[in-house]
DNA sequence: CATGCGTCTGTGAGCGTTCACAGTAGAGAA
DNA sequence: TTCTCTACTGTGAACGCTCACAGACGCATG
């Protein structure tokens, strides 16, 4: 009569169990776990069958709490709810990033700080040092988490270039301005010459630099920047298409608009459409991101992809190696063209 | 001269720390830690006062060293990415979650298996006793995943209705069937004849049980169930916008269409647009879910709500219950029909 | 007065690891 | 030989907490 295992949860074996099966001490099976330096091949054989058998998986607690790390990494998203219910930007990133520490064995923790008392109870949290490091995403920057977890000396790694000039923090970010640069040139090369623009938040480094590119480029082609085809959104879908609506009032024989986000512009096309201006017939649209809004948009967005993957990977190595002692470091990656139906 | 605190971890203080400015044993801060029973009054505010005075925060991973509990749980989504990427639903279910986690103190670990390999890793991960129960989310349900692990032991909330009859398998899900009589109902008292469907999967309870209030409510209203009215999605946004044209296609007489998924009626939405047919003028569009889809849509859709923070405070609630050796239960919540522009 | 009971408190043990250290064996150099 | 060096292995001591137990105290009961 064998017992059924349905249902209880039996008593997990330990590295003392490998240990005896393996006929060695529980320190080389410890050697073996953690990279097997000064083991023999023939230990480290034995403890590798041993931990087979036995079905062996070391307890992270106890390791963790010699340690002093929990090798866990908190995944902190200081956006309003709807932010992240709209923009699956967010998902993107989440996921990739998941998946990028999951290859570490790292479990993810997911921190959402929308409102003051979830900031403040996380950030107790994560100083507490339940995490051995965060990776922020925040459109909103000079964020004064960030600030606190860097003076608490939390590992920290952020995704889109932080506000202050010298801060010491690491970061990793599309080259926001150089994609700009390529979209407005991809406009002024289908020879539009009235292109506004809906740019981002202009307290956020991303926001700025996106419309220094745009400004950069139509200086350089010798049209003269007009203000009245400039607004600023949130990066929200709601401010896109206000922010078109303000355009073709102040602007109306304006041939493009270059949104700095794959949302916003789905909200310029919902504006543009109810206008009677046909896209990309009468007005070029060119978004930012490719999200996979730019595909549900109609037409299909011509944007700019921001290599979410790699940015993802990225955060993580840096991460990782502040975590080992590293020093702060900002990366930037490259951009790239995406045309499709809407240029 | 003090020292700068900047940048350096300095060592936590621990339980023994606070024992001797409380003047008391480890043992009555512990207990103080842990609900305050058979502690007086006097000691309480003592322990408590030296918890404020150090600073103290409580080592997990020493407590779960000894209690055998992670205190952490997994919210598990075994999705594809796209899906994940798409769906506003998964977000809000993750959010709320996540929130109502935090009210007890617990952190959230998300769990992306949207492939094999991550399948299997996560499950070995959740076996190994890493957490201490899971939130399932999958739309596609007879999930071999949550066979697997009920069979582990695991505690396990499903969202939404499993597949099989006689599982004892806790799951938080909202009235479908109900909800769809409402739906059609409401369709009915527009004086919609030509009602179609675009359902959900029919290998999941969800999709068949909003397809069984629809054919209900017809049959009760003396019309007939004409097939040709009915095809079936997978809630993705494009497979609304096929399911659509396909509708119009056998059925071009349809006078309303009942959408499985907000998300779906998106597409819906757009098939008919492209169609020429009006909405709600000439073709009245149900949703089903209430996401933030509902809202973006054009027109906004009328839908049936389904309360996700309800659903996420419940499954965490089960959830735990479960964890203290309560047995699985099933828990449906009511709906609600939002009328908005599309009917 | 003795006994019991409920409330409160302190103490030692132990959870499963890693780490520092000591020790062994074998190879090579003096 | 003898000494040193390297490669490898085992052992005890932590890590910070909870749990079981034992003991102390006050109060009511026999």
């Amino acid at each position: 009569m064998t017992m059924s295992n349905t249902g209880g949860r039996r008593k997990p074996p330990t590295i003392h169990d490998v240990a005896r099966e393996a006929g060695v001490s529980r320190g080389t099976v410890s050697r073996v776990l953690n990279g097997g330096h000064y083991v023999s091949p023939a230990a480290q054989e034995a403890v590798n069958a041993a931990i087979r058998k036995t079905g062996y998986v070391v307890n992270r607690h106890a390791r963790s709490l010699i340690t002093g790390r929990s090798d866990s990494i908190g995944f902190l998203l200081t956006e309003p709810q709807e932010r992240f219910f709209e923009d699956p930007n967010f998902n993107v990133l989440l996921s990739s990033c998941t998946q990028a520490l999951a290859a570490h064995d790292i479990p993810l923790l997911l921190m959402l700080a929308g409102t003051k008392d979830e900031r403040r109870r996380i950030t107790r949290y994560i100083t507490a040092g339940h995490v051995d490091g965060v990776l922020l995403v925040s459109s909103h920057s000079g964020d004064p988490v960030a600030e606190e977890l860097r003076e608490a000396g939390v590992p920290l790694v952020q995704c889109g270039k932080p506000m202050g000039p010298g801060a010491k923090v690491s970061y990793v970010a599309a080259d926001d301005r150089d994609g700009a640069r390529d979209m407005v040139r991809h406009l002024l090369s289908l020879g539009r010459r009235r292109i506004a623009m809906v740019s981002g938040p202009l307290d956020t480094p991303g926001g700025v630099d996106r419309l220094a590119g745009y400004k950069e480029v139509l200086t350089d082609a010798g049209i003269p920047v007009d203000e009245r085809l400039i607004v600023s959104g949130d990066y929200s879908r709601a401010s896109g298409e206000a922010g078109a609506e303000q355009l073709l009032a102040q602007a109306p024989d304006l041939d493009a608009v270059f949104v700095a986000s794959d949302l916003m512009a789905q909200g310029a096309l919902a504006a543009l459409a109810r206008a009677g201006r046909r896209v990309p017939e009468d007005v070029s649209v060119g978004g930012f991101d490719d999200s996979v809004a730019a595909l549900e948009a109609t037409p299909a967005l011509t944007t700019i992809r921001q290599p979410y993957d790699r940015i993802s990977a990225e955060m993580v190595r840096v991460l990782l190696a502040q975590i080992n002692g590293e020093d702060p470091m900002a990366v930037i990656l490259p951009t790239e063209l995406v045309k499709r139906d809407s240029t």
